[in-house]
DNA sequence: AAATATTCTACTTATTCGATAGACTTATAG
DNA sequence: CTATAAGTCTATCGAATAAGTAGAATATTT
C-alpha cells in the first residue's frame, strides 16, 4: 500500500508540473487544491527539494517549483525517495540491496526468484511512467 | 516491502508442501529449519489454519499439515490473508476496495490508472505462482 | 520595518510489527 | 488415570513509523 507521503508527493509534483517551470507555487495552494495537510506537505516538499526534484524561493512571491522536465521525472525515482525500495525483499532490491537474515542463501530461497519477477513487473510500470503521464 | 509475517508464512507453507499432505509437522521444526521465531510462527500458522490453508493435530504426534494441493495455493491468496491488499491504493483494490478520501474522483486522479497497471503487473506474478513453484 | 513564505525543530497520537511470556486446552501413549 | 506433547489462547512489550501538528527561526521582497 502506497503511503500518504508518496501519494501526496506525486500529487504535488504533478500539480507543479501543470503549473509550468520556474513558477513558484505556495505550499498552501497545493495543500488546498489537493486536500493535503499543509504542514505535512511542507515536509514532503522539502524532502523532494533536498533530493533534487524541486527548488524553492523564500519570501514574498515565493514558493516551490519543478526544476526538472516532467518527462524526465520517473515515478520510480520519486517512489524511492519518498517510499523506499520498490522491491518486496531487501535481497532483490537493486538500489537498497541487503542480505536477508533468515534465509540460508539466495540460491536456496524459493521466494527470491518470484520476488525478482514482482520487482521487475512493478519497475516496468514505474520506470516507464513520468510526471508527464500524470498531468 | 514484504512483511516478515508474509515471508514466514510462505516459507512455512512451502516447508509443509515439501513434507507431503496430511503429515503433521511440529511448529518448532519449521521454526528451527526456517529461522523463524517459534511463537511468532505459531501465530502465523494459526492464522493460515483459520483461513483454510492448514489443519492441525493437537497432542502427541501432532503438528500442522497442508490441506490443499500446493498447485492450488496461489501466492496471491496467501498474500491477501497475511499482508492485506495487493493494490497500492485502496481505490484500485479488487478485494478491499475503498474510496480515497483525498481525491476528488477516480476519473480525475492521474495516479489511479497507473496504480491499476502496477496492481495488474503484480497480480500477474502472484496469481500465477503457487506453492508448487516454491518447492 | 513589515509582510510573506520557506526552513527548521520538536512533539503528539495511533498503529503496527515482530517478538515474547504464560496459561489453558486437547489428544495420545503407557 | 497420569504424564507428556503440542496446539490454542490471551496478553504484554519495545521499537519504529506514519500522519499530523505546533511553534520558532530564517530568508526575501516591498
Amino acid at each position: 500500500m502506497l503511503s500518504k507521503r508518496t501519494k501526496y508527493g506525486l500529487k504535488a509534483l504533478t500539480y507543479l508540473a501543470k503549473k509550468g517551470k520556474n513558477q513558484p507555487v505556495l505550499i498552501s495552494e497545493i495543500a488546498t487544491e489537493e486536500n493535503i495537510s499543509k504542514k505535512f506537505l511542507e515536509a514532503i516538499l522539502l524532502q523532494l527539494k533536498k533530493n533534487g526534484f524541486l527548488a524553492s524561493k523564500m519570501g514574498k512571491g515565493g514558493g516551490y517549483y519543478l526544476i526538472k522536465d516532467p518527462e524526465k521525472v520517473s515515478i520510480a525515482s520519486v517512489y524511492r525517495i519518498l517510499e523506499g525500495p520498490i522491491a518486496m525483499l531487501p535481497c532483490v532490491s537493486l538500489n537498497y540491496y541487503e542480505k536477508c537474515d533468515d534465509c540460508k542463501s539466495e540460491e536456496e530461497c524459493s521466494l527470491h526468484s518470484i520476488m525478482i519477477e514482482v520487482r521487475d513487473n512493478t519497475l516496468e510500470v514505474y520506470e516507464n511512467k513520468t510526471l508527464l503521464d500524470l498531468i
